[in-house]
DNA sequence: GGGTGTATTTCGGCG
DNA sequence: CGCCGAAGTACACCC
């Protein structure tokens, strides 16, 4: 599993190492020693030396760590192409990538270790508890943002974005569904206004349409917005234990019942 | 600066190893081999089994890898507790979290190979072409917005949000200005909106209040929005370069002179 | 801790 | 490719 691993390499064994390994395309590759990094594309950056970790992974994208925090200091989501080579005795590394337009340079000054590992298989991954899993259960459940609300459409695509869920309630008014997995904030009331504007524009001009922002639990300033603008507010929640833990024994019907 | 590494470690081996390891706070301790990955907390997931890489950094920090991509499958940006032990004959990681309340947990089934980096010195580093610059720049140089504007405050907070630039026109006008470093979206432009509704809010009823979103491009419904809205757009640009490869020799004044 | 906004956001989806 | 919105977003900043 471990394809192959250089200690303190000299540049030319290091540039090497890295053209080899992240051209096969088979094996996540990593270099870990005193660099300096430069990046240049939608804003510019410069590290000064220092000691970072770059991983390569097979798709070609690029990550280099400082010893803390979770986001890497520099990366490279895609690249277009990713060598290594020698100058004035040194190994750098250079990602590259059109559009948008962007370059990362890596100076390796004292290479500790050079690791190339094979992370074949990758097995299934499942998330619960996104928007889209909430969306589609209420869709196939919308008594449990209103009784007698029928859901006409998913993601419907208006000027201004798309419509979470647009259905229509008991009395035969249109009404827009914005959710959100977590708390409600101000953006979101933006958000439903905006859809609840393009509606009412598509509509009839005495059509009545409600706006309705789903979700767990809303900021105050939210609230208060979303009053002045006449929009309403239900509670619902993205993951079964929220309100089991909340309420104890439900009374409200759960959304993954 | 490889402080400790192991090759196929027993389950009890790598328990100890972790432990040590994660508790010094000083280095950067890595696993990769064959291992199931699941989360609770905000969301919930599993992975199958699969071969990954799990990362530990000083901070405590974790993230776990999957072959490609530049985010990490699994993470947790801050653990308030990292444990390792040994269950069933594998050693499993546990890596939890209060507010949010958080738990990540690894099972080890057939680990390759850990690794313990000494990471320590990290040298500076320097962003540029942020909206936080861009901010800096126009407010000493608010005329590269319009002639005879002034500045009256920058992250001017009012109920709906930090306002980016707050000033006045030649005409005494008051002005929200919203900057943009990428491309301006209709969420820039509801933005806007709102700061203007709020700043109205807080003047005289008849007091005009002009809104300006700043940025180096906008998305055409975003123009038809704000245009909609009585709202007005200039470009600036958030990089030096920008101005001058668009322009050649530059007959507007840049950002960066 | 609540609330808001930025990000080299990344990423997916849709026209 | 342009555009929009979600994300277990993370992270900084203010109140
Ligand atoms: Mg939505
Ligand atoms: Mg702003």
């Amino acid at each position: 599993m471990i394809r192959q691993q250089l200690l303190m390499p000299s540049p030319e064994d290091l540039a090497d190492f890295l053209n080899r390994h992240t051209r096969s395309r088979d094996c996540l590759v990593q270099v870990a020693g005193l660099a300096e990094v430069t990046y240049q594309g939608r804003a510019a950056s410069t590290a000064d030396v220092g000691t970072y970790l770059v991983v390569v992974k097979q798709d070609g994208s690029l990550q280099i760590h400082h010893p803390t925090g979770i986001k890497p200091m520099n990366w490279q989501p895609k690249t277009d192409s990713i060598t290594a080579r020698v100058d004035e005795d040194v190994c750098m590394l250079l990602a590259s990538r059109r559009s948008p337009e962007e370059l990362v340079q890596v100076v390796f000054l004292e290479p500790q270790m050079a690791l190339a590992l094979e992370l074949a298989q990758a097995g299934g991954f499942v998330l619960r508890g996104s928007e889209a899993e909430m969306q589609q259960t209420l869709a196939e459940h919308p008594e449990l943002i209103e009784p007698g609300l029928r859901v006409l459409n998913r993601e419907l695509m208006v000027e201004s974005g798309g419509i979470d869920l647009y259905a229509r309630d008991a009395q035969g008014r249109y009404v827009v569904v914005e959710l959100k997995r977590g708390r409600a904030t101000q953006h979101a009331v933006s958000q439903l206004a905006r859809y609840v504007r393009s509606v009412e524009g598509k509509l009839p001009a005495k059509a009545v349409v409600r706006g309705i922002l789903a979700a767990p639990s809303i900021t105050t300033p939210a609230r208060l917005e979303l009053e002045n603008r006449g929009l309403e507010f239900r509670e619902v929640s993205a993951l079964p234990q929220a309100t089991a833990a909340a309420g104890g024994p439900v009374a409200q019907p759960s959304l993954f019942d």
